[in-house]
RNA sequence: GGGGUCGUAGUUCAGCUGGUUAGAACGCCGGCCUGUCACGCCGGAGGUCGCGAGUUCGAGUCUCGUCGGCCCCGCCA
């Protein structure tokens, strides 16, 4: 028999070739079928099931166990009977015959069946993590993002990168998302912030000569939760020196060729690249969805005169612009109404529609319009017999938002996304600076240290508003996966930089001195990337929420349903830390 | 911070315009059964309708509040 635990066959490691062999196995107890004279068990561990045969001086002890008990047994492979094969398992075409059987721990009833098509709720599931984890689905969602990670570092050593760990326990360092904040026992009165991402550090080691850095970083932002964003979260983070934009795309083309074909998905040897602005103008997205069409349209020359004073205004003061949907003119007044209102957390009053059917012209706008008014905007938008033509008017950020959430929303509800095609692209140029009306003043769109366009540069006192940044992300199906840009190496352009976003120098030192000051003594041009991992898990297995592919995840409002955190604590450990709350 | 939606046996749900004993399926317990793999058949137990107020002769159902899950907007350099 086994001698090691190490050595002991895995549950779905046997087959036709092991038939006659005298075998040990462990695992839990997934569903009893008894026969009456015989009873039959599936045995469960991580890799699978095998089925399990009691019968004669056995019987009583298979007729003992119950899910999720936790059993050892000894006993022989064999073929099953003529035409019992189960062709749905791996191992369905042997048995163990049960000669001996220890129950290790006896489980109580489970809150929910331990099975893939279990219909628990997710808030049950996560209050009953351990039994969640073992379903066959959530178990390989573990093993593909260790065997993704496992590439990856496999891949960054290939390549010459070094990992190194950086701090948890850092320093706030706002503009930005919200810190993580622990307060200090030492210092009282002062708090370390956790990371939102190991930004500083990895620049600090380019200038420390690493020359090229990669971490498998957990990261922390204090903001809220969505389908696809947790409060702490992985990033495979990157940075380089003596680098370009080329060598990113280089490098991360090649990694996802790496790592995408573990789920049968062939990246392209290159990502085709858009630029923010044709993204934004195509798609309404600077993260788009390029796996269907559905672009949008340009409306405003023919808003122009025509007549109708609301579409007029929107063209003067904002954008027109329009989604084609072929074959649309079967939507109902209903199904029009809803689009409006799908489009108004956005900040568009509405959808104005088009339809064009063998009677004529279809729209709420007709009588302002006319018939060949409305005629000019479906031939715009290229319409044909039986077309939608769906149209925003606002400032130019809402037309790009309604629309873009509309094209994707769209596309869903027609079904149009190719089910087995996957895109990938790199969005660059984006804008350096983003003005923000309520401060009135500059935000870095990336972070204060992201090069601007050397053919910007001269517009960084005059307009930087235009001014284009040295930054990208890569897409896929429409998920922003991660993003980078090649950093500023220069003092005066960085000094540019602060003052375009209105911090002084004073300020500059206090928030980011340490790196400022490191910059001085030979900093080499560097630049890198942070891809999300979670993200990127959840696409290749297949998954729209982050949470199935993070082990211990949290909910919506922040808390873990397992642990219960976050919890009070005692008055004694706030007193420790010169607290009150 | 805002909007939407859900909360009823262990679980997933049904429960109409407020009305008498709150149902189903799965699971669980007991019995029968030697080739099942969602085994089958027979029987049984199991409910503070999230919580708290209110309206009403009467509330699972209506109203308000509150807690929790999920989705979205804002936010996420």
């Amino acid at each position: 028999m086994t001698q090691r635990a190490w050595d002991r066959p895995w549950c779905a490691s046997f087959n036709v070739e092991n038939l006659e062999q005298k075998v040990e196995v462990v695992g839990w107890i997934r569903r009893r079928r008894d026969l009456g004279g015989l009873v039959f068990v599936d045995l469960r561990d991580r890799t699978g099931i095998v089925q399990l045969v009691f019968e004669t001086e056995m019987l009583s002890y298979g007729e003992k166990l119950s899910p999720e008990d936790v059993v050892r047994v000894e006993g022989t492979i064999r073929r099953r009977a003529e035409g019992q094969a189960n062709p749905d398992l791996p191992t369905g075409e042997i048995e163990i015959r049960v000669s001996g059987c220890e129950v290790l721990t006896s489980a109580e009833t489970p809150p929910f069946v331990v099975e893939d098509d279990t219909n628990a709720s997710e808030e049950l599931r996560l209050k009953h993590r351990a039994l969640d984890l073992r379903r066959p689905k959530m178990v390989s969602n573990l093993i593909l993002r260790h065997r993704v990670v496992a590439e990856a570092r496999r891949f960054f050593d290939e390549m010459e990168f070094l990992e190194v760990e950086t701090p948890i326990l850092t320093r706030s360092t706002p503009e930005g998302a919200r810190d993580f904040l622990v307060p200090s026992r030492v210092h009282k009165g002062e708090f370390y912030a956790l990371p939102q991402s190991p930004q500083l550090f990895k620049q600090m080691l380019q200038v420390a000569g690493v020359g090229r850095y990669v971490q498998i970083a957990r990261c922390f932002r204090d903001e809220d939760l969505r389908a696809d964003r947790q409060p702490e979260f992985t990033q495979i983070d990157v940075e380089a020196s003596f680098i370009t934009e080329e060598d990113i795309f280089f490098l991360i083309e090649r990694l996802f060729g790496c790592i995408f074909p573990m789920v049968g998905i062939d990246p392209p040897e290159t990502f085709p690249r858009l630029s923010y602005a044709e993204c934004m103008e195509r798609f309404g997205s600077d993260r788009p969805d390029t796996r269907f069409g559905l672009e949008l349209v340009e409306l405003g020359p023919q808003c122009e005169g025509c007549g109708f004073r609301v579409l007029e205004s929107a063209a003067e003061e904002g954008r027109v612009k329009g989604i084609l949907l072929p074959g649309g003119a079967d939507y109902s007044r209903k199904q029009l109404d809803g689009l409006a209102e799908f489009v108004k957390p956005y900040g568009a009053a509405g959808v104005l529609w088009f339809k064009l059917t063998a009677d004529g012209v279809g729209s709420p706008a007709k009588k302002a319009l006319g018939e060949d008014g409305c005629r000019r905007f479906l031939e715009a938008a290229g319409a044909g017999e039986g077309d939608l033509l769906l149209v925003v008017g606002a400032p130019e950020r809402v037309v790009f938002a309604a629309l873009g959430a509309l094209r994707v929303h769209l596309a869903g509800e027609r079904d149009l996304i190719p089910k087995d095609r996957h895109d990938f692209l790199w969005v660059t140029d984006f804008p350096l600076l983003e003005h923000s009306p309520d401060d009135d003043r500059y935000f870095a769109m990336h972070h204060p240290f992201t090069a601007p366009l050397p053919e910007d540069e001269a517009l960084m006192e005059s307009d930087p508003g235009v001014v284009r940044a040295r930054a990208y992300d890569v897409v896929m199906d429409g998920v922003e996966l991660g993003g980078g840009s090649i950093r500023i190496h220069s003092a005066q352009l960085q000094r540019q930089m602060f003052a375009a976003l209105g911090i002084d120098a004073a300020e500059a030192d206090e928030r980011f001195g340490f790196l400022l000051e490191a910059f001085r003594y030979g900093v080499p041009p560097h630049g890198g990337i942070a891809l999300g991992l979670d993200r990127m898990i959840m696409l290749m297995a297949g998954r729209d929420s982050i949470r199935d592919v993070i082990a211990f995840p949290k909910t919506t409002s922040a808390s873990c349903l397992l642990t219960e955190a976050p919890s009070g604590v005692d008055e004694d450990q706030l007193k420790e830390l010169g607290l009150k709350v």
